[in-house]
DNA sequence: ATTAAAATAGACACCGGTATCTTTTTTTGA
DNA sequence: TCAAAAAAAGATACCGGTGTCTATTTTAAT
């Protein structure tokens, strides 16, 4: 054919294929350069990155010439042409949330130095437009998957649309929110009333629970399992010793100090996360109460700030890096240790409680 | 041959593979669909997409027809036509790192709900092959942007790397790194001086001091710091108020017990982070010592467990997230809030004292 | 009204990989 | 030994956008 001698200006580069000794910096290397390099096609050396079955004479060859190179694929050319691109999308509600930063060093963990990389992305769950955000970041990236945190995994609708959308995602929660490939979740309930059995088992009556925010399902399933273990104790819940609170620090604290000051208050006090058992535990500082001899606090979480406390903090250790890791192998099972079966990991990870200093038998 | 006898049927080429009108869901939409269902050509679709000026009858045609259709553009086609991915990429040594966590949420919040995306990438320090990591990330993935975060930021080499592969990037640290342009930091030396000016008009007389780590800059600087002030404040460093830690929480506590078993103790102790004033704070607690009467702590950093202590920890505000949100601006001009400039955008954020319970006068 | 200049839209190659199909080489079987 | 079958490598279209240059339309000027 003709019509190769077009614009004589511009992209002279290729005309006369490079030119001698044009060799441009950094890895502006393209598939095509190995192969001139190798003496061979494009496509073979494609087949090399993509380990694909080869003489191996023929793969050596490439492979030196990569080496020799230094070639690096453009992850961009390969999403494109494989329609997928080598992300994971982490998908949070708050940025805040410490949960969620412990979270995502389980999957960095596991994604380890593949070639995956993690996109980080919150979302606003209040947001009228929450759905179409996601759909649009998801049509946008085309991630190999996608990880919903609390409090959007809760979302039904969420899951249908990455369905719909085939994106592979699981969906992280205190309970099974979906079918066990697409779910990571931490039995909180149990994990709960083991504690109180233990609480129950060193003497104490009197148990006061705060609460953490309605909307949040592991604030439903701790306060469902409290329940459970008193009644499995045959303790009947004595709702006066309920506080309500916000899963933060500050309503850790207004809870405490309504908890400590009822007539009878409670030798011991399970908060439904560590920012509120802090909380609890300034209360009774304030109060002057020694602890744990006048009062013993559990919390929930094991977050960095229990062991920082003073007394540090028995708590129940939320299994968060196990589920970040978990997450990232059911989505991409390359990422299991070689010959591992994807179709054995576990959904569940369960917690349980670390005994520390602020919890012991109640005073005579 | 002209293929101008425009195909009735979109996507005509699919007919024979894929069958006949299998109209995919999903966002498989592509700017082709667009343009015939705009009666404008491919490039118009993409003039709009990246708002060139246009006649505007044209571009509402062509935004209604995105808008109807559902349109949205796929990220990896552009990037590779681009040769840039939207991506910022976030490099931390460690990932468990409280200020990592905090920086990425400045990141996040000036990435907003723009088409960036931010990926964030763990690497060791000393790893040998930590530079061609990097590298490697770079020239895979060819990112808008690259922060990196300390202690990384405080190579040259990677600064140089980056400029070889032609990638804009930015080094945090607690003192300028870079030139202005490619540099977020914090003057940690200044603010403990100016803490440690108010700590003396309060009247201390004794007051240790808790290193970082020597690798890190933040800890020398803020050692530094601390030596100024003192001398500005005509006071001789005591050499033995001085003790070693490696920024945890346990080495806090070490550090604490040592200096409070002096034979003449501080009135108060600086820690250069948060996480070993609150092993200090501790070490006193144990000591069964009064604070902040019998002694203050000053820490550094203003972290989650500051206000969660008891006593809460009076502490420098290291801003950590504003840090975030400048080293985004500095990387992609075009997140600023609407024409602000961003020649004119500082490198310095100023750290600042932040007075809670645990720091007041020394007792008589 | 006519033409030159400016603004706008279109045609087509190209970014750097992969998929499909074809050709070439190697292995196998009689 | 030679043809047939199997394996390996190559040629080329294609993924979904953007850049460059050309064609067309609109605006301005005479």
């Amino acid at each position: 054919m003709d019509d190769t001698k077009r614009t004589p200006a511009p992209k002279e580069r290729n005309a006369a294929p490079l030119g001698p000794s044009v060799r441009k910096p950094g890895s502006a290397l393209t598939i095509t350069d190995v192969a001139e390099f190798a003496g061979v096609s494009k496509k073979t050396v494609s087949r090399v990155l993509n380990r694909e079955p080869m003489k191996a004479t023929t793969r050596a060859k490439v492979e030196a010439a990569i080496e020799t190179l230094g070639f690096v694929p453009n992850a961009q050319a390969r999403a494109l042409a494989f329609r997928k691109n080598f992300v994971i999308v982490l998908f949070i509600h708050d940025s805040t949330s410490p949960m969620a930063m412990t979270f995502q060093r389980g999957v960095l963990s596991a994604i380890g130095d593949s070639e995956l990389a993690l996109a980080v992305r919150p979302v606003n769950r209040e947001s009228p437009e929450l759905l179409s955000e996601i759909e649009t970041f998801l049509a946008r990236q085309k991630p190999m998957g996608a990880i919903f945190l609390p409090p959007l995994s809760e979302r039904d609708d969420i899951g249908e649309m990455c369905q719909r959308l085939n994106v592979k995602y699981v969906r992280v929660g205190s309970a099974q929110l979906d079918m066990m490939s697409r779910s990571v979740w931490s039995n909180d309930r149990e994990a709960v009333m083991g504690a109180v059995r233990d609480i129950v088992a060193l003497g104490h009556k009197r148990i006061g629970f705060v609460r953490g925010p309605k909307g949040f399902l592991s604030a439903r399933e701790r306060e469902t399992g409290f329940r459970q273990a008193l009644v499995a104790a045959g303790v009947t819940p004595d709702e006066t010793l309920f506080a309500d609170g916000r899963y933060t620090f500050d309503s850790g604290v207004a809870a405490g100090q309504a908890l400590l000051s009822l007539p009878q208050p409670p030798s011991v006090i399970f908060a439904s996360n560590d920012s509120m058992a802090a909380g609890v535990v300034r209360a009774a500082h304030e109060k002057g109460l020694r602890l744990p001899q006048e009062l013993s606090i559990v919390g929930f979480d094991d977050g960095p700030v229990a062991v920082q406390l003073w007394p540090s903090l028995t708590t129940v250790h939320w299994p968060v890096i196990e589920m970040g890791v978990l997450a990232v192998h059911k989505l991409v099972p390359e990422t299991l240790p070689a010959g591992e079966d994807p179709a054995a990991l576990p959904s569940m990870v369960a917690p349980s409680l670390i005994r520390r200093e602020s919890l012991d038998a109640p005073a005579r």
